[in-house]
DNA sequence: GCACTAACTTGATCCAGCTCATTTTAGTGC
DNA sequence: GCACTAAAATGAGCTGGATCAAGTTAGTGC
């Protein structure tokens, strides 16, 4: 078995070997007829979710979890529940888009949608990548009367959604909403000026060290490969988040890889040194 | 008097004889003069601010239009008042530094203010300028407790400053206060992201023309040199917007000046063509 | 196990904008 | 009016990363 043809020159017998040698110790079985059967597929894990599963009951239990509804008593939390309706949607499901009118106010409550804005010439920008928890559309009533992004998930998910007059009711009500929506807003605030900094005077290798450290730091699973950032994300993606184009983030990709502070495959990175990334990404 | 000497090819007796005529039709007189001596100095007007200004009795009068305020009743606005303590800042004066910890919420009451990150290398990303009605500092009690931009003074100014709890006190009081504070914080977040998507998409020239409308729009005055720019403004601080070089920004200013788009001197900055900037900043 | 395709890699060329160095000038203070 | 200085303009050369153009390959579906 471990004599079966390898898909390249690197990656075969001896690394295979050595690796199982590994694993027995560890008695990880399922690892070993991984690396065995020679068969690879994506590491991610295929989201635990159906169309169905995004009901009532989910909604409530996970509605509670919602950092800005978790200072809410139970009846309190069921009498806000009331105003959401939930939506599923599919991989790569639009949810609305840039310059579409802002009503609603979204809250993810599985999956991952990604946010992104268009250039006229179509160019992308990813602006963030939400979690469950996450809320996004705008959560005011002033001047922003459209998105000025594109919602789209990068995972089958399950959003809820509720009327935005409906939302400031709920704040005006409660100021320890308002109070965490505020402390969120800052938050990305912040990060969006560091993204800033970054832009203006990084090189483009720090700028994907440190994207690839955050990421890992937000969406990180232990994994056998290392550090796995448990959601698909394409070189176009880390391009579109790091300002540049996916040749070069490629380029740089390859040489991470090569000085073994990565693994990846299509559509998924797993960071094996993160201390290092880290370095570089501050170094001066 | 007209026949003296011109300090340089250009604006010389031809343009300063009609412009003679066009104020005199005005009845300009000090335009006038202001031409016939030759005598160059900062248009910028010099900030009608002392000191001894920076008083409980402007404060409160102040303090009525800073946006988040302006809900409360003459007599919870006495109440507020009383937490805010004033400062007078002269000219470049620094009021808080990256990294020092963060108690206090400010307002700008009089005068600039603007915010800049630094690298570890000393590089500064300006992230903001801010104008008299803008709070600067995190109004949140979270996971930021540290600053992380400096604050500096732009022009001499005024500063009110509030405790972050006695603040956030305030906040939970009035709930519109909140509400206000986070419509601001999402708008300066959609700003932010905007200029994200400059930095990764848009050539220097274009960010720039982009930058120069924006500030005409935020520091604008009418003025006989066109929409001047009523703020001390080089062309370090521009290209630290720009995320360029100050060489670059010169370049690219000297061609606005050439195709007759802007008048600009030292610190200052006057549109003489915002329509035809705007296009630029938005041509595919 | 084989075929297929979108994702990724790699190479070669080019140029926008950076850097370093020098000159010019606007605005100020005497 | 003159001298002074920091800001701005300008020149010349270089390079990081974009762009265009082929290959290669991981993962999937049959």
């Amino acid at each position: 078995m471990l004599a079966c043809s390898s898909p390249s020159g690197d990656g075969g017998i001896d690394n295979r070997f050595f690796a199982v040698v590994e694993y027995v110790r560890r008695q990880e079985v399922s690892d070993i007829l991984y690396i065995m059967s020679d068969k690879r597929e994506t590491p991610l894990s295929s989201p635990p979710l159906e169309g169905h599963h995004c009901t009532v009951d989910l909604r409530l239990e996970k509605l509670g979890l919602v950092p800005f509804f978790q200072q809410l008593a139970e009846e309190q939390l069921r009498e806000v529940n009331k105003k959401f309706t939930a939506s599923h949607y599919s991989k790569g499901e639009t949810i609305y888009r840039q310059g579409d009118s802002s009503t609603m106010l979204r809250v993810v409550v599985a999956g991952n949608v990604k946010l992104v804005s268009h250039t006229l010439e179509g160019e992308g920008v990813l602006l963030d990548m939400l979690q469950p928890g996450d809320f996004f559309g705008n959560p005011t009533a002033g001047s922003q009367d459209v998105y000025n992004e594109t919602a789209e998930t990068q995972t089958p998910a399950c959003i809820l959604s509720i009327r935005l007059s409906d939302f400031r009711e709920v704040m005006n009500r409660y100021s320890s909403v308002a109070m965490v929506v505020l402390d969120i807003t800052t938050d990305r605030l912040n990060e969006s000026r560091q993204r800033i900094q970054h832009l203006s005077t990084l090189p483009v290798t720090k700028r994907i060290a440190h994207i690839l450290v955050t990421l890992a730091h937000k969406f990180g699973e232990e994994d056998r490969r290392g550090l796995l950032i448990q959601l698909p994300l394409s070189r176009k993606d880390l391009a579109d988040m790091a300002g540049t184009s996916a040749e070069t983030t490629s380029r740089v990709m390859s040489q991470f890889q090569e000085d073994d502070l990565i693994t990846s495959g299509r559509q998924w990175v797993a960071i094996k040194d993160k201390p290092e990334l880290l370095r570089i990404s501050a170094e001066s």
